[in-house]
DNA sequence: CGCGCGCTCGGG
DNA sequence: CCGAGCGCGCGA
């Protein structure tokens, strides 16, 4: 005979608590009714905690005597399937942070605090069979009407009957109460069933190539209006048909109720959508419905790419060059490496998605390792925007201090003219930091790094973010020595007043972060000019995304080049990538856009391209300038961060930390580009003090010791974490 | 992370 | 000699 398993088993936990001193596997016996996967509670220390069962296993090595068993189960179910276990382990290993971190990544945050379970109603049923209610006219009514419609919700019938009627037939077993699960649907019956697009032949062809490609990843890189988002969908649906499922990642602000009655439109209840702007309860049920296989589709900003979903056959991500798909809290995960991750254990093709990408995965494409689909045509070949170039160093030396130039204003009141709507956008990335000179353009740089320096107030200097170097003030211009350097570009507010004095009839909306409050602000003041009621939309980068306002036919760009001297290497990138999509928004109905792009920079070769819609020149010549200069993708900026509250401890960290990297700098000098340790540019932030070390590193797989130094460093009162590729230094 | 044990120091 | 304060290490 053979030997029987025994009666209780193993499980090996992960209790729910984010410190590096719990973080480690404690066993515990259990019954069969225990899988890998299930949230459970557990006797832990002198209380009780939640764990996650990452194994379930015969024997343990721990003594058996000193085992405790587990209290129960939380869910009936593993809350996680086998693949988002073996994610949560990659991730912690790779960003070294405690497995708890990794493992909540996946689950509804409600969950986890328990404010949150299932909605049940009770279903009254009329039961077979005669039943006395001679004597009681309500209950013979209820039952009537019950047998009628067949079923009815409980709390209506208590309501309609009294609550008395209903609980004796109850009792007298004429009726039948059943709970049933009941889901919080976000977005009820927005979207109407669409027919399926007839795709067009550059599209249905993109379709192919990425599905018929060897390699995971392609890039799929089309113009504003090319058709990638039925692409998208065509790839979704077919793997919704053969079976299998789908995760659909667009940036947070995407999201909009257009968007998502497009893919109501399309897939129905097969979409469940996971976002901040849902209710506790609706998103705790669009993942249950998941995760149960009730929905096929997750869709969602960057968290969602942890849904809870089986047999994945595609995973897009749109707008890959978005930077809200890096996370900025611990674990700092990128999107990509995680979706990455996901489709090789799934086997499954990725999408990257964009009219802009970013300069590091459009190279990743060229060099071969990711397919590359380029739509280089509108949809319906309906011509892009013209942009004019206006170089606001004539306007300033002709005398026009306004912040429009001559150009821009006739092209206004022929708009307005017309009875058209415009969109002026005022760039207010690095607002207020750089020292520019207003009479030729000159721009304060550093000496070593190429890169614009930042005013600092309070110290009256400018200083480099890059190397940490300090400047005195100029006072004249050290190009032209002129006296007309300046600290400040100009604020929506005193362009809203100076163009209502140019046209007083004009209705004007202003948005920007004082104006709109919350998402709720934003979407207030688009929908609003959306329905006509203004004339002119000024704002910031907000009004860049989204929405399309088929009244549009002007749009002014009124300082292109604010973004351009930004102390951060990307920022000929997203200067490129903003201008496009602002111009995006010109002429989306019949009428064609024009577009005015004003600058102190006419020459600079990024306006110059982002004016021609040339991706690949702009591209050519910005990977020609980061090789030269060594940037990233040729090396990988790392900043350290050292932070707390008491400045002692901070130092004593960052000390603790500075030391074990210089012994990895000793061994690899070769591989360092730069590296120093020094106050971060902001000393402190809400009352804590920052330091950090920066490093650019040629070799990437020193990153590991990189996050193993800090690891090892971590202690209370100070936080010391790890940024790759920082996009804000401050 | 939260708790208790034990070491240390100060008071009468 | 005893009590309060804090730092360390444990938790299965």
């Amino acid at each position: 005979m053979a030997a029987r398993p025994p009666s209780f088993m193993i499980a090996e936990v992960i209790v729910d608590i984010a410190h590096s001193e719990v973080d480690k596997i404690f066993d515990y016996v259990c019954g069969e009714d225990i899988s890998a996967g299930m949230r459970v509670a557990v006797p832990f220390g002198r209380s009780a905690a939640t764990g996650f069962v990452m194994r379930v296993k015969e024997k343990s090595d721990f003594p058996q005597e000193k085992l405790k068993r587990i209290y129960r189960a939380e869910e009936d179910f593993p809350a996680l399937n086998a693949e988002c276990l073996a994610l949560a382990k990659k991730i912690a290993a790779r960003y070294r942070c405690p497995l708890a971190l990794t493992l909540r990544l996946f689950l509804p945050a409600e969950m986890r605090t328990g404010k949150v379970s299932e909605r049940y109603r009770t279903v009254a049923l009329a039961a077979e069979g005669e039943f006395d209610t001679r004597r009681a006219p309500q209950q013979t009514a209820c039952l009537a009407h019950l047998k009628e419609c067949g079923e009815e919700d409980a709390a209506r019938l208590r309501e309609r009957f009294g609550a008395g009627a209903v609980n004796a037939l109850v009792k007298k077993g004429a009726i039948l109460l059943e709970e049933r699960r009941q889901l919080r649907d976000p977005y009820r019956g927005i979207g109407k069933r669409e027919e399926v697009h007839v795709l067009t032949p550059a599209q249905q062809q993109a379709v192919e190539r990425i599905s018929q490609t060897d390699k995971t990843v392609t890039l799929l890189h089309g113009v504003t209006g090319s058709g990638k988002t039925e692409i998208y969908l065509t790839l979704i649906a077919r793997e919704l048909e053969a079976g299998r499922t789908a995760i659909f990642l667009v940036p947070e602000i995407s999201l909009t109720p257009q968007m998502l009655s497009k893919l109501r439109g399309r897939f129905g209840g097969e979409a469940a959508i996971l976002h901040s702007g849902l209710s506790a309860g609706e998103r705790f049920d669009e993942w249950q419905r998941l995760r149960r296989g009730e929905a096929k589709i997750a869709i969602g900003a960057r968290s969602a790419v942890f849904a809870p979903l089986e047999n994945i056959g595609v995973i897009v991500i749109d707008e890959e060059h978005d930077g809200s798909y890096s996370s900025e809290s611990s674990p700092r995960y990128n999107t990509f490496d995680i979706a990455l991750l996901r489709a090789q254990y799934n086997g499954c093709k990725l999408v990257l998605g964009s009219a802009t990408p970013a300069v590091e995965t459009y190279r990743r494409a060229v060099e071969g390792e990711f397919e590359l689909v380029t739509l280089p045509n509108r949809i319906n070949a309906r011509p892009l925007p013209d942009v004019c170039i206006v170089d606001m160093r004539r306007e300033v030396r002709r005398g026009n201090a306004s912040p429009f130039s001559a150009l821009l204003q006739e092209k206004l009141s022929a708009c307005l003219g017309a009875g058209n709507q415009a969109i002026l956008f005022l760039n207010r990335r690095g607002f207020s930091q750089k020292a520019i000179c207003r009479d030729c353009g000159y721009v304060a740089q550093c000496e070593h790094c190429d890169v614009a320096l930042t005013y600092h107030r309070e110290e009256n200097c400018l200083k480099c973010h890059y190397c940490g170097a300090r400047y005195h003030m100029p006072l004249t211009c050290p190009s032209c020595g002129g006296k007309h350097i300046r600290y400040m570009g100009t604020g929506t507010q005193r362009v809203v007043s100076e163009l209502q004095a140019l046209y007083p009839n004009a209705r004007i909306l202003r948005m920007d972060v004082d104006t709109t409050s919350g998402k709720e602000g934003h979407y207030r003041i688009l929908k609003q000019f959306s329905a006509r009621e203004a004339d002119i939309l000024v704002g910031t980068q907000m009004v860049a995304k989204g929405h399309d306002f088929p009244a549009v036919t002007l749009v002014g760009i009124l300082d292109a080049d604010m973004s351009l001297h930004f102390p951060d290497y990307r920022s000929g990138e997203r200067t490129f990538q903003l201008v496009t999509q602002v111009a995006g928004r010109s002429g989306r109905a019949e009428e064609k856009g024009e577009v005015v792009l004003q600058t102190y920079d006419p020459e600079n070769y990024i306006l110059r391209f982002a004016a021609q819609y040339d991706y690949l020149g702009f591209y050519r010549h910005e990977i020609g300038l980061r090789a030269a200069a060594m940037f990233p993708p040729f090396c990988k900026i790392v900043r350290v961060m050292v932070t707390g509250e008491e400045e002692k401890s901070a130092l004593a960290a960052l000390k603790a930390v500075y030391e074990r990297l210089q012994r990895l700098y000793n061994a690899h000098a070769e591989s360092f580009l730069f590296f120093n340790k020094m106050h971060a540019p902001i000393k402190r932030i809400q009352n804590k003090y920052r330091y950090q070390v920066l490093m650019r590193l040629t070799e990437p797989a020193l990153l590991r010791e990189v996050y193993a130094a800090c690891a090892e460093v971590q202690e209370k009162n100070v936080l010391v974490y790890v940024e790759e590729n920082p996009s804000n230094l401050s």
